[in-house]
DNA sequence: GCAATTTATATTGCACACAATATAATTGCG
DNA sequence: CGCAATTATATTGTGTGCAATATAAATTGC
C-alpha cells in the first residue's frame, strides 16, 4: 500500500466529511432557536416550503427538499399532531395528499422571522462570503441530485 | 408581514438547506459503493480515522468526527460485531475505551482504496473546484464547531 | 373498456444523531 | 487522606433518513 493510496483515504483529503460534519453542526446550532417554535430542523424546512406555497403535495415537498415519503410521512404526521398542518387526500387525484397550513401553522411564521438573522449572527459569516458559499453549495446540491438520478 | 421578511424565510435564501441536502445526497451516493464493504457512511468515516491512526479512544473519534458517544457507542458495537474493530477499556484509565483494528478491519483498507476515485468520477467536480470547495467547507465546519462550543 | 403499467403515498426495518441522564473512574482540593 | 467535582463512556428516548416493499388510484395499450 503506497503513500499515495493512503493519502486519498485520509479524513483531511475528503470533500464529504466537512460537508457531513458542517451539516450536523448547523442542525445542532439551529436546535435551541427551533425549540422555541417546537420544531425540529427538517420540520422547519417543511414549514419554510409551506410558508412560501401552501398547499403542497407530499411529492412536491419531496422534490424540493430531496426527502422521500419514508421520511416525510411520519414527519408530516407529527406536524399535524402539533396542529400546524392538515393532510388531506386530493379530490381530483386520490393518490395525492395535499398538505396545507392551519391558522396556527400560518401564525408560526411570525415567530420564525428572527431565525435567519439570529443564525447569521451565530455563524458569523460575512455577507459576500455567505452569498458565495450558498451559491457553491447550491451548485453541489444540484450536481449531486443529478448524480443520484443517473442510476 | 413585509416582503423583506418573507424573503429571509425563503428556502432559496438559506445557506443551511443546500448544505443539508448536499450532505444527504452525498451519503446516498456513497451507499452503493460502501454496501460492497458492508459499511454505512458514518462507519466509513470511523474506519478512515482508524486506518490513519489506531488505536483511538471513543473521545478521540468523537472529537475528530464531531459525533457524541450516543452515536458512536452503538456504531462501534456494530463494527465490532462485524469483526472489524476491537473495543477495550484502557489499562491506565479505565474510563477510556480504546478502539483498535482487527486484521479484517485492517485488510478492508485495500478494498476501500478505489472509493475516493470512484466518488470523484460520480460527482464530476474538477480538481481545482474540488480543492476550493473542500477548503471552504472545512472553514465552515471549523466556524460552526466554534459557534457550537460557545454555548 | 379493461388488463398491465405507472404513479403517489404509506409502512417496515435498520442505522444514525443527539439531548438528557446515568455510571464509574480519576482528579483536585482542603 | 477523603470526598466533591470532573471526565469518559454508556443508556434511553425521540426524530430523522432511506431502502425495500406494500397498497391503491390513475393512465396506457391493445
Amino acid at each position: 500500500m503506497s503513500k499515495k493510496d493512503d493519502q486519498a483515504l485520509q479524513l483531511d483529503a475528503q470533500l464529504c466529511f466537512p460537508l457531513y460534519a458542517a451539516s450536523n453542526l448547523l442542525t445542532r446550532l439551529y436546535r435551541p432557536l427551533l425549540d422555541e417554535l417546537g420544531l425540529t430542523y427538517p420540520q422547519y424546512l417543511v414549514m419554510l416550503v409551506l410558508w412560501e406555497q401552501a398547499p403542497a403535495s407530499v411529492g412536491e415537498l419531496s422534490q424540493k427538499l430531496y426527502l422521500d415519503s419514508g421520511t416525510l410521512t411520519p414527519l408530516l404526521k407529527r406536524l399535524e399532531a402539533a396542529g400546524l398542518v392538515r393532510r388531506r387526500r386530493s379530490a381530483e387525484d386520490e393518490r395525492r395528499v395535499e398538505v396545507s397550513l392551519t391558522p396556527k401553522g400560518q401564525a408560526l411564521k411570525k415567530q420564525a422571522q428572527d431565525i435567519p438573522g439570529a443564525m447569521g449572527c451565530r455563524i458569523g459569516l460575512g455577507g459576500e462570503e455567505f452569498v458565495n458559499l450558498r451559491s457553491e453549495l447550491r451548485g453541489l446540491m444540484l450536481l449531486l441530485g443529478e448524480a443520484n438520478a443517473k442510476d
